[in-house]
DNA sequence: CGGCCTGACTGTACGGTGTAAAGTTCGCAG
DNA sequence: CTGCGAACTTTACACCGTACAGTCAGGCCG
C-alpha cells in the first residue's frame, strides 16, 4: 500500500484535446470569449500555458474545437420528419444553444476549419429540405433566411445591454437622459407604453419564426 | 516671411474627437476591429497613444464613437413614406452599411452607451411603424424580425470564410477533404449542384426580405 | 542493467495590448 | 515676467499569444 507500489500513476493524467476543450468551454461560458487565454486555460488544467501547444497548434485551433462542440449541441432533423416541424425544432434548439453559449454566435460561421459536427449539421438540414422536395435554389433561400433570422435574433438578444426585463426601461431611460427632452419622441412613447415590466423581448422569436415558415410553405407549394 | 513671423501655427493641430474617430474608422475598415489599438491609432494621428486619453476616457469610448458613425450612415425612413417602402429601403441600406463596415455588426446592439445617431435611427423606425398604424406589440415584432434578419444576414455573409464566388466550391471541397467520402452526402450533392461559379449567396437577401414584408403586411391587415 | 529516445511538459523571452500616474511643454491671462 | 491649464509624452505594469530551448519520467533496445 505504499505509494510507489503499483507504479503510482504517472505524475499526472496527461492532457487530451477533450479535457482542454471542456475547460475552454467552461471558461468561455462564464466570462465570454475575452476571458479565454492560454494562461488561464492552462491554470484551469493545472498546467503551464505552453503545455497546450503540444496538443493544439495555436489558440485558433482551440476555438475551432469549442465552436464544433456548440454545433454538436444543436438538435438535428431526424429522418422522415416533415420539413416544417424539423426546421421549427432546429431553430428553437439552435436559439437555445446560442443563448447558452453567448460567445459563440460570432464564430459559428466564420471558422475556416469547420468541424465534423458543423458539417453534419449542414448535411442534415440540407438533406431534410431536399427530401421535402425543395430544389437547390429554394434550399439555399430557405436555409439562408432561417439561419439569418436565428443568428440575428440571438445576436440582437444577446447584445442587449440588459438582462432582466425589469431593467429594460431603466437602461433605456438612462440612455435618453443624456439628450434633450423630446429629441426622440417616438422612442420615448414606445418605451413608456410598451416596455413595461413583464415584457420579454425574447417571446417574439417564435412569432417571427412562424411567419417565415408560413412564407416558405407558401413559396414551396406554389413552385 | 520667417517661420516665427505669424505665430507659426501651434506646433501641431490639436486632436479632436472627430479626427480621432475618423482615423479609427479608417483603421478598422481596413484591418478589422482587431487592428484598432490605441498605439496604432495614435501613430496614425502622429501622437503618442496616451494622448488619446485626454479626449476619450478609454478605448470603449472610441468604439462607441465609431459605432454611432456607422448608425449615422443608415438611411432613415422619411416622413410620410409608407411603411413597407420605408422598411425595405432601410433594410437594404443597413445591409450595405454593415457590409461596408464588417467589424460593426457585433457592436451595433451591444453598446451600453447608444449614441445620438443610434437613437435617432430607432426613433425614426418606430415612428414610421406607429404612423402606419402598427400597435406597440406589432411594432416590436416587426422591428425585431426585420433587424434580426438584417443583422443575421450580414453576420452570416460576412463570416463566410470566402469572398469571391469562384472560391466557394473550392473552400467547401477543402473542408470536406479531411473527412471520409460519403460522410456528408447531402452536403456534397448540394455543393456540386448548386455552388457553381456565378452563384452569389448575397442575392438571396431581397428574397427573404420580401417574404418577411409580405408576412408583416398580411399580419397587419388582418389585425 | 545502462543508455537513449521520445512524449509531455516547463522556463524564459519577445513584442504586442490597455491604461494608471506622473512629468513635460507651450500659449496665453494677469 | 509669472503662473496656469490644456495638450501631450514618458514610464510603468500586468496581461496577451507564442517561438524556442530546456527538463524529466517512462519505455524500449542492446
Amino acid at each position: 500500500m505504499t505509494a510507489q507500489a503499483t507504479n503510482r500513476a504517472p505524475r499526472r493524467v496527461p492532457l487530451s484535446r477533450e479535457r482542454v476543450l471542456d475547460a475552454a468551454i467552461k471558461l468561455v461560458d462564464q466570462g465570454g470569449l475575452g476571458s479565454l487565454s492560454m494562461r488561464k486555460l492552462g491554470q484551469e488544467l493545472g498546467v503551464e500555458a505552453m503545455a497546450l501547444y503540444y496538443h493544439f497548434a495555436n489558440k485558433d485551433e482551440v476555438i475551432d474545437g469549442i465552436v464544433d462542440i456548440v454545433f454538436s449541441e444543436i438538435e438535428l432533423p431526424t429522418d422522415g420528419t416533415d420539413w416544417r416541424t424539423a426546421m421549427r425544432r432546429r431553430a428553437i434548439s439552435m436559439r437555445d444553444v446560442l443563448l447558452r453559449h453567448r460567445w459563440a454566435i460570432n464564430l459559428m460561421e466564420s471558422r475556416r476549419n469547420a468541424g465534423p459536427a458543423n458539417l453534419r449539421h449542414h448535411d442534415a438540414v440540407i438533406g431534410n429540405l431536399r427530401a421535402a422536395g425543395f430544389e437547390n435554389a429554394m434550399v439555399a433561400r430557405a436555409y439562408s433566411l432561417l439561419d439569418a433570422y436565428i443568428y440575428g435574433f440571438a445576436l440582437t438578444k444577446i447584445n442587449l445591454p440588459f438582462d432582466a426585463t425589469e431593467e429594460v426601461a431603466e437602461v433605456a431611460q438612462g440612455m435618453l437622459q443624456r439628450f434633450p427632452v423630446n429629441e426622440y419622441p417616438n422612442l420615448v412613447a414606445y418605451i413608456a407604453e410598451h416596455l413595461k415590466p413583464g415584457y420579454d423581448y425574447g417571446d417574439d422569436f417564435e412569432y417571427g419564426l412562424d411567419l417565415i415558415l408560413d412564407g416558405l410553405e407558401k413559396a414551396s407549394s406554389t413552385a
